[in-house]
DNA sequence: GTCTATAGCGCGATAGAC
DNA sequence: GTCTATCGCGCTATAGAC
């Protein structure tokens, strides 16, 4: 296999794995036999256990990013905004599952990436609240608490990794609109 | 030290530790170290580290099935069951903030009690779930997909503990208006 | 009830043959 | 590029002195 391939290949299997587990309980060995091959092999590819971790995370919390800074700087109003995060988090949490859970449970154990990474996750919840703190200003949302109103959205989009393997019955472009509608207008008649 | 006394402790530090790092990333000499005594000195109090994690999570498991069963007895309206479901997470998430990443996070490593964890926590969704297919055949809440709305609500009550210990500011019961004013009403105007 | 010492094991990572 | 063998370390848990 080529060395890149087989690269790609050993994320993929680790991450699934520290979904399951995390990654402090996951081993070498327990990815190298994932992989098919034997725990000392890994290291032709990877240098150590953290730069898989490291990679896993911060390649999500980038795309993240940049997902959140095309939205900034469009012209839509705050509703089609938020509409569009939601997508966001749909569309990456739809292509990336075994990661998702590295990205929300295991960034703690990032060594030499940890202050970037939790810089990314400051800026990423302070453009996401400036969305809701305009849309208030300009009478689209309702009066109230912002920070409560960006808890609230953003804990169920965090989630989605957990709950999205589970509810393959529902498409993408149905859960994109049945979410919004949920976190969006609530469910009281 | 009287023996229970240090036994809870012993627990309490534990599960600030395991907050931290989660469970396979915390020794035996981490835990030793918060309370102040060697490890071994550990084991005249609690059997193994896997003990302790049990009962972190399965008193917390129960008393959220505890508290469910009352709110499925009571004659309350859809709308006020769901506050008071509300009301409980903000509760036993503000009295027990350090146990409740474990809940969450570290379930997985549950040995001999995990199918009676598993058990707990599927009984409490579909408890959760039936409330809310009940609001939606009496009228109260819209119609909708009650699996998108169930996962939303829980998904942000669950989280509460990663974000109550940053928001003292809120009073405790302001907190359970406004969270309940964004969960069941939305926030477009 | 706490200590020191240590058993027994599994970990991440490396060396060197093929 | 994968293997076998192994290093050096830290882990949970136990034994036995005080």
């Amino acid at each position: 296999m080529k060395h890149q391939d087989r690269k790609k290949e050993i994320i993929q299997y680790a991450a699934k794995l520290f979904t399951e587990k995390g990654y402090s309980a996951v081993t070498m060995r327990d990815i190298a036999s994932s992989v098919g091959i034997k725990a000392a092999s890994l290291y032709n590819h990877i240098n150590s256990k953290q730069e898989i971790l490291t990679y896993i995370i911060i390649s999500l919390a980038e795309e993240f990013t940049q997902g959140m800074n095309r939205i900034l700087n469009s012209n839509l109003s705050t509703i089609d905004k938020l509409k569009r995060v939601i997508d966001l988090h749909i569309h990456i949490t739809s292509n990336n599952q075994s990661g998702m859970a590295s990205l929300n449970t295991d960034w703690m154990h990032l060594e030499d990436k940890l202050k970037y990474y939790l810089e990314l996750r400051k800026n990423y919840e302070q453009n996401f609240k400036s969305i809701i703190d305009k849309g208030i200003a300009k009478n689209e949302l309702k009066q109230g608490n912002s920070e409560v109103m960006l808890f609230s959205i953003l804990s169920t989009l965090r989630s989605l990794y957990i709950w999205i393997p589970n509810k393959e019955h529902i498409l993408k472009d149905q859960l994109s609109e049945q979410l919004s509608t949920v976190l969006l207008n609530g469910i009281v008649k």
